[in-house]
DNA sequence: AGTAGCCTACCGACCAGTCGGTCGGCCGAT
DNA sequence: ATCGGCCGACCGACTGGTCGGTAGGCTACT
């Protein structure tokens, strides 16, 4: 064919065109529910108010929308969760805004969190490594807020990539209990959470 | 040997006869590794080293695979972690002894554990509801525990399902990064997170 | 000892159904 | 008349699961 080949080329590093919303929520929700290799590409169609082959109209494939929802999730977590630590005052302060803001990401983006946490080995090759780099930062950053309190002599002497991981180990399994409706909001459990991981559960009697 | 006929009878409600224990062993590795859905029941075979329809002759449906797994981990963690509560001489020992336990099963069912906290929506049926049970009973003992604690006033006033879920999100979220090769022993890891949900990260200064 | 019968473990070939993904064409708005 | 959004019809690949049959060991009876 003399026809020129389209650009075909991903525009820039990762970063495809953004799809349209409704379908990212839609698939967010589908993948939630029956967990990635379980979703058909018609169920998220269906979800959507489409056919299969319209939703190919606005996807290259089924991973594509995997990732997009990754990337969105993981990149407005950093982004809070940076603005949190940055306006923190102390250390202690920071891992409360870590705790406040994963927290919350639970409550808000319960199934994008869920399809985060539970479908991570889904996503291959570089796009995987992308992700991978993001979250290191993200962990990185609480780790490093809690290695300034060990430094500051504020902390207990604990190895802070451990103590860290306890932390994120706090936030992230709320995705598996958390009830938006139930008796406490997102906030009260991140305050409880930061309370347990500064002062512990024992009483101290001196 | 005389010719006693063996058992042969479905011994107890809900329990088939045991699985050949390699055939188990083969599907916990692959379903870790690919996750249950993307996983084939050729592959399974495969790591056992037979063909598909021998492997059906030992199986009815992949989802007894599945299930089998999740039965024999919750089985055993609900043992190892009652005596070890049963064990504890004060509520915040029954802590420390969850925590070892719980880790201990991270570190030695690696991919057991995988299976178990990262597959559980793809159990259905009435064989879901039996592991549900047994689960709300592997946390109520913990959120007991940490009741205790606060009933004798050597806890702080904190929701004791809340703590709970605290506690088991630090053990069970170890499956996502631990290394049994790596720096710390599982007892270690175990250790120091008892003492965080314990006395907290804070130097009290008083 | 020989042998008939049975049973467990195994396998090649196969099936119906589903999946991700494609193609050519329809339609309404610009 | 073009074009973005949409769709019916279709395809190859693969999946869970079945079926008929075989190899070989154990038992029981002769």
């Amino acid at each position: 064919m003399s026809a020129r080949k389209p650009p075909a080329s991903t525009p820039l590093s990762g970063a495809a065109e953004p799809v349209r919303a409704d379908i990212i929520a839609a698939a967010t929700r589908v993948f939630s529910e029956r967990g990635y290799h379980a979703a058909s590409m018609d169920q998220i169609a269906q979800a959507v108010g489409i056919r299969k082959p319209s939703l190919y109209h606005h996807v290259r494939r089924k991973e594509d929308l995997l990732f997009a929802i990754h990337e969105q999730l993981i990149d407005e977590l950093l982004d809070e969760t940076t603005r949190a630590v940055d306006a923190a005052e102390s250390p202690a302060d920071a891992v409360r805004g870590v705790l406040r803001v994963a927290l919350g990401f639970v409550a808000r983006h319960r199934d994008a969190v869920t399809v985060f946490l539970q479908e991570r080995s889904a996503v291959t090759g570089e796009r995987w490594t992308e992700l991978v780099v993001k979250r290191d930062r993200y962990e990185q950053m609480v780790s490093g807020a809690i290695a300034d309190g060990v430094a500051g002599g504020r902390f207990q002497a604990v190895p802070p990539a451990m103590a860290a991981r306890a932390v994120l180990a706090m936030a992230n399994w709320g995705y598996t209990w958390f009830d938006p409706s139930g008796t406490m909001t997102s906030d009260e459990v991140a305050e409880l959470f930061a309370d347990i991981a500064l002062k512990g559960l024992e009483v101290r009697q001196h």
